[in-house]
RNA sequence: CGCGGGGUGGAGCAGUCUGGUCAGCUCGGAUGGCUCAUAACCAUCAGGUCGUAGGUUCAAAUCCUACCCCCGCAACCA
């Protein structure tokens, strides 16, 4: 039997709405999960928000509601992404549910023997009653923005995990790939970073500096800090540790994240794994930025771009199929709508929407709609799995697209339109015309297959349309033209 | 000498580990073909000293050395 899979996404801050950072993550996840049960396999697929923390309880009182009741309002904002991006996600945890709050208690006891009370000393705003970094602290000339007061150097007590006792073994579990980090240049990123050993993290805050949080067992004037609360959900989520079933699912096959969140993800979250006896995940999937050409997405420049406003004028698999394919899948990537509407229009449209209408009509036109048998498509898949196994999904959507072109290249060589003609007059025309079309039919099914962890939607429509044996007509063409941020070729001259 | 990534035709990239079969792909542009199709599709062309300067080799985008430039990261902003 082989082992079930897991895969999980990061949890964003509830505090803030979502973007389309957080759209890819789930993208992602959800391709390669799709992928998998395409091929047999069962997945739980692990969603979720992180609730907890300064900034939430500041937004709440400025809300005058209390945190709680502020993070059911916020979350709402990601679960609606997840739906809009229809992520086939099992699984949503908030770390504010109980049985989250529950667990991650249980494993700060279990971590007792690698937790120890420690001083933390840093630059303090009495305004945002909150420490600010070094780096932070330095940039801003040592005055607080906000509150246009100096820092201040402060201290307090609280309590810090051990990760620096991990330090070897997690070291070698990246460098022998128990723990693999794709793509490979963040690995070497990250070991690099670790040459000199992890640095003990600071995992609670005094309960005056930080009320709104998961309370240290044993100890009334702590609360821990974001650390053990927010990772841990990757495995309370599963049940762990009174729900028997979590251990048919950990450890996670894959832990997507993004860059920036890699140190966290390859240090401390295996530190505690270790601290907690447990397998480390087999594999984290770091991707990229995106940013919009070329200059990083911001608030302040105010030209993050709107998943929704996406998905509502292209369509899902639009917007699905952009970022799993024009944004490497590892690496950073760019959007601009420019783009974005010349990959829809030419490679949805005129390569894979007109290949399904131009053989769908010509199988209406000259067969009334009967296909008969269609031919396992012969294509060699070998690339496009290599690819999918090596969380390249961009890679494997370039090689569909390789088929797609290579059909529409078949049609145009057999001339099937010309055979028709010969029907009536040659003895060997229509059987001839009947095999071509079959042929191309199972091309695209095919294609269809290679396409359901993509685009579901689309996947399924070609399925619909061409599976039964006879041409099912369907509303409108796929992917049809759309001219919002480029010239319409078309347009009457103004 | 902090670390990492990168500089290939107008744009975006592949190829570099395992030197020759590499100068390739997509978009955009030009010309032609075709008419089944979403004025789509197919073919051909457009010529870029593969960042710069040296070196190794019969042979380098691909290996070595030096230099220039761009972009991330440097502990809590996907």
């Amino acid at each position: 039997m082989e082992k079930k899979l897991y895969i999980t996404t990061a949890i964003p801050y509830v505090n803030g709405t979502p973007h389309i950072g957080h759209a890819l993550d789930y993208l992602l996840a959800d391709i390669w999960t799709r992928y998998q049960k395409q091929n047999g396999r069962e997945v739980r697929f692990q969603v979720g928000t992180d609730e907890h923390g300064n900034k939430i309880a500041a937004k709440a009182a400025e809300a005058g509601i209390e945190p709680k009741l502020y993070a059911d309002k916020m979350y709402v904002n990601f679960e609606v992404l997840m739906q809009k991006i229809n992520a086939s996600y099992t699984d949503f945890v908030r770390t504010t549910d109980e049985h989250h709050i529950g667990a991650v208690q249980y494993i700060w006891q279990k971590l007792q023997p690698y937790l120890y009370r420690g001083t933390y000393e840093g630059w303090y705003c009495i305004g945002c009653e909150a420490f600010v970094t070094d780096k932070e602290a330095t940039d801003n000339n040592g005055v607080c923005p906000d509150h246009n007061q100096p820092y201040q150097r402060l201290s307090e007590d609280n309590y810090y995990f051990k990760t620096s006792a991990f330090t070897d073994r997690i070291r070698e579990a990246i460098e022998t790939g128990t723990m693999q980090i794709v793509p490979e240049f963040r690995k070497k990123e990250f070991l690099e970073l670790i040459k000199d050993g992890l640095q003990d993290v600071s995992v609670s805050r005094p309960r005056k500096n930080l009320s709104w949080g998961i309370p240290v067992p044993g100890d009334p004037d702590q609360v821990m800090y974001v650390w053990l609360d927010a990772l841990a959900n990757y495995i309370t989520v599963l049940g762990y540790p009174d729900r028997a079933d979590w251990q048919e699912y950990w450890p996670a096959d894959v832990q997507v994240i993004g860059k920036d969140i890699l140190r966290f993800h390859a240090g401390i979250w295996p530190a505690m794994l270790l601290g907690l006896e447990l397998d480390l995940p087999k594999k984290l999937l770091v991707h990229g930025f995106i940013n919009v050409g070329g200059v990083k997405q911001s608030k302040t420049l105010g030209n993050g771009v709107n998943p929704t406003d996406v998905i509502d004028n292209y369509g899902l698999d639009a917007f699905r199929y952009f970022f799993a394919r024009h944004i490497p899948t590892l690496d950073d990537g760019d959007f601009t709508w420019e783009k974005f509407e010349t990959a829809y229009n030419t490679e949805l449209g005129n390569d894979l929407g007109n290949a399904i209408q131009r053989i769908a009509g010509m199988l209406t036109r000259y067969q009334a709609g009967v296909i008969g048998q269609a031919p396992q498509g012969e294509h060699d898949m070998g690339t496009y799995h290599e690819s999918m196994e090596k969380l390249e999904f961009n890679k494997a959507l370039d090689e569909v697209w390789l088929m797609v072109r290579s059909l529409n290249q078949y049609i145009e060589n057999v001339k099937p339109w010309e055979i028709a003609k010969l029907v009536g007059k040659d003895a060997e025309a229509e059987a001839h015309l009947s095999e071509v079309l079959a042929y191309a039919v199972g091309a695209l099914l095919q294609i269809g297959d290679l396409l359901v962890p993509f685009l579901p939607a689309t996947a399924a429509r070609i399925h619909q349309t061409f599976e039964s044996g006879v041409v099912v007509p369907s509303e409108g063409v796929l992917f049809p033209k759309i001219y919002l941020h480029t010239p319409d070729p078309h347009a009457p001259k103004a």
